[in-house]
DNA sequence: GGGCGGTGTCAGGGAATTCCCGACACCAGC
DNA sequence: GCTGGTGTCGGGAATTCCCTGACACCGCCC
């Protein structure tokens, strides 16, 4: 009996070469590929996979909420999330919606392989590149470091992210550049993340700032 | 004889996928795989593939600044862009640096058959879903500062909003960062944008770099 | 052929900023 | 009452930024 997978990845191109990946091993059947999380969650109804591979960036219903909606009313079903996403607060956010496996698409195709048939077994999967810097976030910090954040700090985000530099911030909040530095330092650090420009990408994925 | 083929994609599951799907068709040999825009061009060299599919967005040396070189140095082989983006903007800018075809990530894996045969018998491809726009606007051709920026103003301008300080980018080039700063003060200034914030959302608009 | 503009490469030097150390006061919670 | 997080500042070294040249190469146009 072959572990039956399904593929949800809005990249068609993309679904249909892992189709062929996979079904290139003797113990893999695809037993289809679908482009959103709405359509992985029907399949899911339909054809009872034992495995979806999901790409967590899809327009519409999103992997990680397709996720949590198989979970929910199909919780036979595992979910192995393939994302372009290292970052530890986009594995946590998978791992919490349910998903068994966090696959980088950087790492190599084997390790897909690898982590149908571990996640078949009934155990989880990294990416091996992940399981360091996943396990100190899960340890360090249960939440989404942003939350952590104070208000000035906050505010001194959204200001730098706007493209204001220290002394600008400093004058229209009265405050002493200095005061200032140190907001961006402790938010920074606090963030873990050290250049302007992860700092200005944040702040547009929180919705602090647009890009207009 | 089979047509030759070289993969470059930054994201190892997905052109090891691609890889499976193009060597289950008689007619297409893959000749290697690579992560990166400069092992592009230097497995060209090494190679001679006829075509390479191409991924449009690559840390580093990107797909349009590849496809550029390889265009420069080895006429004979051809580029297929492969990318996420489906608006016009991106595809003119991949088909200006050189490009013989470009396929959009969501249509059809049968798409990037096609236009590897395509390409190989002399012609160009696009996918179908692009070939309206696309020529749309390529009549009405707007020149807007960000295509008069040089390559090397356009790598640096990709670095710098991927997080890379100065003297970063001056070790990663071999160049001096006096150099690198000349770049960035005339990248700048033609887009007359003066903070690094503006220059990230710029890229990202731009599709130059990705929210990750 | 000779200017001329754009590009690629680099340097000097002062101004500005960042970075890495603290420091202290306040307030909340245990 | 002590501890931890926050708001507020400073010193000084290290680094980066900004501006101003500089020069060689290349293609283009007269």
């Amino acid at each position: 009996m072959k572990i039956r997978v399904l593929i949800a990845d809005d990249h068609s191109v993309v679904a249909e070469s892992l189709r062929y990946m996979l079904e290139a091993q003797p113990d893999i059947e695809v037993v289809g590929c679908v482009a959103n999380g709405n359509e992985a969650v029907r399949a899911c109804i339909d054809q009872r996979p034992d495995i979806v591979l999901m790409d967590y960036a899809m327009p519409g219903l999103d992997g990680t909420d397709a996720t949590r909606l198989i979970g929910e009313r199909l919780p036979g079903i595992r979910v192995i999330m393939l994302s372009m996403y290292a970052d530890p607060m986009h594995v946590c956010r998978a791992l919490r919606a349910g998903a068994s496996a966090y696959v980088v698409k950087k790492s190599a195709a084997a390790e897909v392989v690898n982590a149908v048939r571990t996640v078949h077994g009934g155990r989880r999967y990294l990416s091996t590149s992940l399981v360091e810097t996943t396990i100190d976030a899960l340890l360090s910090d249960t939440q989404d470091p942003f939350d952590r954040l104070s208000a000035r700090e906050r505010q001194v985000l959204k200001m730098l992210a706007e493209g204001a530099g220290v002394a600008q911030i400093a004058a229209v909040l009265s405050l002493s550049p200095k005061t200032v530095e140190t907001y961006r330092a402790r938010l920074m650090e606090k963030l873990e993340i050290h250049d302007l420009a992860s700092l200005v990408k944040l702040a547009i994925q929180r919705g602090l700032i647009t890009l207009d």
